[in-house]
DNA sequence: TTGTATGCGTTATCAG
DNA sequence: CTGATAACGCATACAA
């Protein structure tokens, strides 16, 4: 009952055909094929034709391995962040692929988890592979490693070193919206939540417009700092210690959903006795949660822009490349504010 | 008060250091280079701390183009999918990724979107990119352009061709416990939603569990088809032509939550009045939408079962692989049912 | 308009 | 134990 597999009519012979084999059938050199193959210099209708039956005969693709190292140049790009499985990374990581593949570059992703040892081999693994540039936003501190004589690096949301450019929402506005809206609504005890301090990032900025904010309205800030692994203790224990607590801002919707939770767990009605926002605002949270008041980053803005830097230095446009792009947010007013 | 740029020490030529490079610093041959640097024949240990010495002092990093055009293996393998951003995905390539990362192999990123015309051009490009293999789990319906003479192919949760091996959860099984669940609660009328029948892939079988299992509790089976544009919409529908809806068993976590928004506007207490179940689990969902019953996937497994067939194809042990691998599920109860 | 020869950076073969 | 040479598949300068 199992179908029998066909013959393939189209390449009896099991190797890869290369720009010999398809010169040979189609009865030219070899730099005939390579020219109608990159449409360079001047080729007769006629050959051209002939030439174009034989790759299809043949079942010919190009190999980029031999052209990349011949041109010096491999159209790939390199892409760095913590994980693919967190909607934000996940989202904007898609919108990277996507518009360099449209600019006919490939994506060779990284997955660090936040670990500097694989982040450090991936970049290693990176330049081996001759990469024309890469993406990161994914590591703890300024690493030197990333000072790549000649290799454009453009980091998103992060620091990577000096002189390396960066592509971000704009923090301290949506921080200040944030909070803002929350004192609007009448809250007094409001607190941050926020990864830590020493991450240097331009996140770090939700913070300093949340402490100025709070200031300006005559209030007092006061930030919890999480990790990855220990979010909902640290929630636990910020219920714990401010029972009055009457708004949060998070730092990202993540966190956000798990003081939802919480507020849940200990009966806390949401909005009337607490007031909760979030950032990031991706496809995903607004799907699943789209009750959670936000600030939406323009991801795919982000992207575009990033991309757009990135080529510009491997093209070699370093003038006017800027060394920090913030890009406008949006406030998205839901249930729980 | 801009810190100035310290010279490297590192490479003052702004080229990329070869072995040619290596060697001549090292007072040897390049060939004795290639020879520390893979590990190959008989290497004198001063040579070799010379060569390492200059390896270190030029900043050397193999050309794995070129290696790979020589040795004609790139320990590259592309992987097709319609969107990272999607949880589902997010977390299936993550784990993708970083397996192949852990068995020396780099991972080229498609997001196909769902669109065939998109999914062909990748599929050439990662020919021409002389990938070592594909993963994909991305298209509408089968493509003889999978066929591909001796580049092994595993699809997830999708039939790509014949012949191509194929790695999902056990749907058979998900199905059934999500709709014994339903009955088991006490539901009369339920529901099934589930992406178009056409396209064909093992999660149909979800479909055919909920049926049979609808059949054998004497109830009637009613399936509502989605695609990824018309879900509220199909939804609404569901809801006005079956008042008496009482179980929804959702093919997919994002489905369900919809399910969830729009009987909340219609004020249809869960799961009092109504129970509902998803399929996947992804992280996301879960931290996102706890509430939530489903039917968990093992993602992870079904990543390392994917990578391990590949790969096995990869170096040629053709004879010991199962066309399909259907991965056991978890059920997760919560509180919508 | 087309063909010949060379080199991109690496590794394997074979000789020393 | 080490070195010279050819080849992987392609695209360019130069020649015809």
């Amino acid at each position: 009952m199992k179908p029998r597999i066909t013959d393939s009519t189209k390449n009896a012979s099991n190797t890869k055909p290369k720009i010999a084999d398809v010169a040979k059938v189609a009865g030219v050199s070899p730099t005939t094929v390579s020219r109608v193959l990159n449409n360079r210099g001047y080729i007769g209708e006629k050959t051209r034709t002939k030439v174009q039956q034989a790759m299809e005969q043949l079942n010919y693709f190009p190999n980029d391995i031999a052209r990349s190292l011949f041109i010096q140049k491999t159209y790939l790009i390199g892409v760095i962040f913590p994980t693919t499985s967190n909607p934000f990374y996940g989202q904007l990581i898609f919108h990277l692929e996507n518009i360099a593949a449209s600019m006919g570059y490939k994506t060779l992703l990284c997955n660090s988890q936040g670990r500097e040892d694989k982040e450090k081999n991936y970049l290693k693994m990176l330049q081996r592979n001759q990469v024309d540039g890469i993406i990161a936003g994914a590591h703890n501190r300024r690493m030197e490693e990333y000072d790549i004589p000649s290799l454009p690096v453009v980091g998103v949301d992060r620091y990577l070193s000096e002189n390396t450019p960066v592509v971000s929402s704009d923090n301290y506005d949506g921080g200040t919206q944030a909070t803002q809206l929350l004192v609007n609504k009448g809250c007094k005890h409001i607190i941050h939540i926020n990864g830590p301090i020493s991450l240097e990032t331009p996140a770090n900025l939700r913070r300093k417009a949340y402490e100025d904010t709070m200031r300006e309205n005559d209030l007092t800030p006061h930030t919890y700092e999480v990790g990855l692994d220990d979010q909902e203790k640290i929630i636990e224990k910020l219920f714990d210690e401010n029972p009055r607590v009457d708004g949060v801002f998070a730092s990202d919707d993540i966190i956000a959903s798990r003081v939802l939770r919480e507020a849940k767990n200990r009966n806390i009605d949401i909005p009337s006795k607490l007031k909760v926002i979030g950032y990031d605002g991706t496809e995903t949270t607004r799907l699943l949660l789209p009750e959670l008041s936000t600030i939406q980053q323009p991801i795919k803005e982000i992207a575009e822009k990033t991309i757009e830097i990135l080529i510009k230095q491997i093209n070699g446009d370093n003038g006017d490349v800027q060394l920090e792009t913030m890009l406008p947010v949006t406030l998205i007013e839901s249930e729980t504010t």
